[in-house]
RNA sequence: GCGCGGUUAGCUCAGUGGUAGAGCACUACCUUGACACGGUAGGGGUCAGAGGUUCGAACCCUCUACCGCGCACCA
């Protein structure tokens, strides 16, 4: 009660501008406080000049009214708010638009609002308020209001006529990625999928843009068209079924939807709408005849993309004709979709449906989602804020293939990417680096190793016969690597996971083959000592070898070259997908496509077979066991430790010096060889008896032990106080599994083979103690 | 409010229960014979925090904090 002995209501609002077409004040029927007045009528303060009986507003119950908030009643203003518009429609309240479409007022919001900006508005109804004594309160409150994206300003909620669209075929799109029929990735985004289309709500197909498809709806009024016109029109549009999809006859202020059969008329047509097929031509000028008018709507783009899994592939609609188009029996369904996340209702939901609905099946199997790029502020890339970078000037800067392969990279399933373009360059040095690979390979041989079918090679591939009995550990290293490599990286395209095949692709090509197997392979191809430049690239192989000074073996030396085709070709075609055009050029460049059918890489690497593990007969034949890799990975270890030697000990990296290697057990002279190239070792003496004095350098493997002798002289210290840390660090591991060997909880309960691996682990570690250690005391001479 | 991601080396990020990884950046050295867009050797991490499960946790569970996204709401 106010002081005026009536009732007053309080009511918490931050759009006292719209109280003019407030046509209910909602409680909650619950509300105790309020149930008494429930069917009574309130004044509305504004405007404030209106007969008495205009300012009447009901009182009415609605549950959307939550009692707790603000003071338990709420304005309703239909036309100016989606949720008022809702309890509007449940309690057929009048619906009184009070703005202009440019966001001003009208008339109807009072002479002191009427033609003043919405916002100018606000601060004038609580003016208004105030004179008449309206106001309780007045203050600061913060709100979640959307705003325009392109106008930055609050969006005006606005009433409007527009046609939406049932979306039809919603269970069977929502069951085939239910039961795994159709599969995202990362599934996490099939939820996302389900909980949308359990919520789904009619599509609003309309837009009002000057360009697009247009809504296939004539309409007529009775202001342009005659009674006899407008049922002259009822006729022709039961005749057309079915090119007449439906249409709406309105009468008495209620528009009354019907399927093209409805005959009966009986009272006065206001106006028809009707929905037709758009390629009935003749329809569509039959309504015209009779003033009929194109709704000037166009669709929303999202229409044609809808249609995209079938209509790239000749759809027409027509069954019959569309079951004996061979593009869309070949690949409709097809197999993967790639798209944003973002765009998963939008398209991705969509495409479902209408495959469904208009294919009678699910348009494809799977859907990778792709991350976003974003900046390197985690932004999205926008025209407006001009973030992107040029995909074209990249591509000029760094080259195409090194775009896509950075980007791959550095992109995980499911996550969004930093655009970084560091990882542009990586890709660029990439692509340079397998250039430069491939180079040294043509460097070898002008005129490649002829082609020959090897019993071992599968049968189709292309490269030269690789012999086993002249295999080298090297060799058999990298084949095994290679082996591995096929492996991870069919496996990770199977899992949609390319970052880890370009994880792969990288470790194996640049850490395994160029670091280690190029190198390594240099001991057996020699040097080469004349420059290629204007000789006859005829020349045969032998010939060839002699521009070569070492005493190589022509043999060894044709086989490990074998050997590099067999995994260059593998690795090309690895890499094709990542780099189309690079791998491309180099498969001609390099000769892989000579003699071979164009189907199977003889036209492009395209059509190449993708690379196969090696089976276990193509192992036996190579003589690849689970150990063929041991001797190389030790060689390696050995290499990398007398690496180290030098380099502790200060010694001048480009001289020459001379190890002695004491071998545990045999040991060819090719390997010896290779030791002390990738030592840059002017020699390694063999010596099996050899006693070094006290005082000398040493690093031992299983592979035997390597000694730098007279380098003793220089700076041990530093040499002392690296192993010194080097056994700390051994004695921490061992440390850490001791202990859980000594748990016997580890012991009684941990998987047999896990059991072993920690026991093999202890034990390496504890040799590798005893070979640092009898280095250090060598050293303490 | 509900849901989904994320938090690991200086930076950007991999890593689904058993020895913490990559690229870049950094340090030192090297114009070597495919490549300096390169090579060799290094340094650098309480895996956001707390609790739990487990013989064992970056990883599984619970909670917390912070960052991001989506949906709903926003009188």
């Amino acid at each position: 009660p106010g002081p005026d002995g009536k009732i007053w209501l309080t009511i918490a609002t931050t759009r006292p501008e719209t109280i003019p077409g407030d046509t209910a004040v909602a409680v909650n029927p619950k509300d105790t406080r309020y149930t008494h007045l429930i069917g009574k009528h309130i004044i509305r303060p504004l405007p404030i000049h209106l007969p008495h009986e205009k300012k009447l507003i009901p009182i009415i119950a609605d549950e959307h009214v939550d009692f707790e908030f603000g003071t338990g009643v709420l304005k309703v203003t239909p036309a100016h708010d989606q949720a008022d518009f809702d309890i509007g429609q449940r309690h057929k309240l009048p619906i009184v638009d009070i703005m202009n479409p440019d966001g001003t007022m009208n008339e109807l919001a009072g002479e002191s609002l009427a033609g003043l900006d919405r916002f100018e508005a606000r601060a004038v109804a609580v003016e208004r308020l105030k004179e008449i004594g309206a106001l309780v309160e007045e203050k600061p409150y913060e709100n979640n209001v959307g705003f325009s994206q392109r106008a930055d300003v609050p969006i005006e909620p606005r009433l409007s006529e527009q046609w939406f669209l049932k979306y039809p075929s919603v269970q069977p799109s929502m069951a085939c990625v239910a039961d795994g029929r159709m599969k995202f990735h990362p599934d996490r985004w099939a939820k996302v999928y389900d909980h949308w289309l359990t919520n789904i709500q009619d599509w609003c197909i309309s837009r009002q843009l000057w360009w697009g498809h247009r809504v296939p709806v004539w309409v007529a009024d009775e202001t342009r068209a005659s009674q006899g016109q407008l049922l002259e029109a009822l006729e022709i549009l039961r005749k057309a079924n079915p090119k007449t999809v439906g249409f709406a006859v309105i009468q008495s202020g209620t528009r009354t939807l019907h399927g093209p059969n409805w005959t009966s008329v009986d009272k006065h047509i206001q106006a028809i709408e009707a929905c037709i097929d758009p390629s009935a031509t003749n329809l569509m000028n039959d309504l015209e005849g009779l003033n009929f008018t194109q709704d000037p709507d166009v669709l929303d783009t999202w229409c044609s993309s809808w249609l995209w899994p079938f209509a790239t592939m000749g759809w027409t609609g027509d069954k019959a004709h569309d079951s004996n188009t061979p593009t869309l029996r070949a690949f409709y369904p097809t197999t993967d979709l790639v798209t944003g996340p973002d765009i998963i209702f939008f398209w991705v939901a969509r495409m479902i449906m209408a495959g469904y609905e208009y294919m009678g099946d699910l348009p494809f199997r799977n859907v990778y989602f792709t991350g976003i790029i974003r900046d390197k502020q985690g932004r999205k890339m926008s025209k407006t804020l001009g973030n992107s970078p040029d995909p074209l000037e990249l591509i000029a800067k760094y080259g195409a293939d090194a775009l896509r392969f950075g980007t791959m990279r550095s992109a995980p399933l499911g996550q969004d990417v930093l655009f970084d373009e560091k990882d542009v360059e990586l890709g660029r040095n990439f692509c340079n680096k397998l250039w430069n690979a491939c180079r040294f390979r043509q460097m070898q041989s002008s005129a490649g190793v002829p082609p020959a079918s090897a019993s071992g090679v599968p049968p189709g591939d292309f490269e030269a016969e690789i012999h086993p009995d002249l295999l080298t550990s090297d060799d058999k290293w990298i084949l095994l690597r290679l082996d591995q490599a096929i492996r991870e990286i069919t496996t990770a395209f199977a899992e949609y996971k390319f970052n880890e095949a370009t994880a792969t692709l990288y470790r194996f090509f640049w850490s395994e083959y160029c670091d280690w197997y190029v190198e390594a392979s240099k001991a057996a191809l020699g040097r080469f000592v004349e420059p290629l430049k204007g000789e006859n690239v005829k020349s045969d192989s032998d010939s060839t070898i002699q521009r070569f000074n070492d005493s190589t073996s022509p043999k060894l030396r044709a086989n490990k070259l074998a050997v590099i085709d067999f995994v260059l070709g593998n690795l090309l075609r690895l890499f094709h997908p990542f780099l189309p055009f690079i791998t491309e050029e180099l498969w001609h460049g390099m000769g892989f496509s000579k003699d071979m059918p164009a189907d199977r890489g003889g036209q492009s690497i395209m059509f190449a077979p993708w690379p196969k593990p090696l089976t276990g007969d193509e192992k036996s034949y190579f003589g690849l066991d689970d150990t063929a890799d041991q001797v190389a990975a030790a060689k390696y270890e050995l290499v990398t430790m007398g690496r180290n030697l030098r380099r502790e000990l200060k010694l001048d990296p480009a001289k020459k010096l001379k190890f002695i290697l004491k071998p545990s057990g045999e040991l060819p002279a090719a390997e010896i060889e290779v030791l002390k190239l990738l030592l840059n070792a002017e020699a390694i003496d063999v010596v099996s008896t050899y006693a070094p004095p006290k005082g000398t350098p040493s690093a031992s493997n299983p592979l035997g032990d390597l000694y730098l002798p007279l380098a003793g002289l220089i700076d041990m210290q530093a040499e002392r106080t690296r192993l010194q840390k080097e056994i700390a660090k051994v004695d921490a591991e061992i440390e850490k599994v001791r202990q859980k060997l000594a748990n016997p909880n580890f012991t009684q309960k941990v998987p047999a083979k896990v059991l072993e691996e920690h026991q093999q682990r202890l034990s390496d570690w504890q040799n590798k103690k005893a070979q640092l250690q009898a280095s250090l005391d060598a050293l303490s001479g």
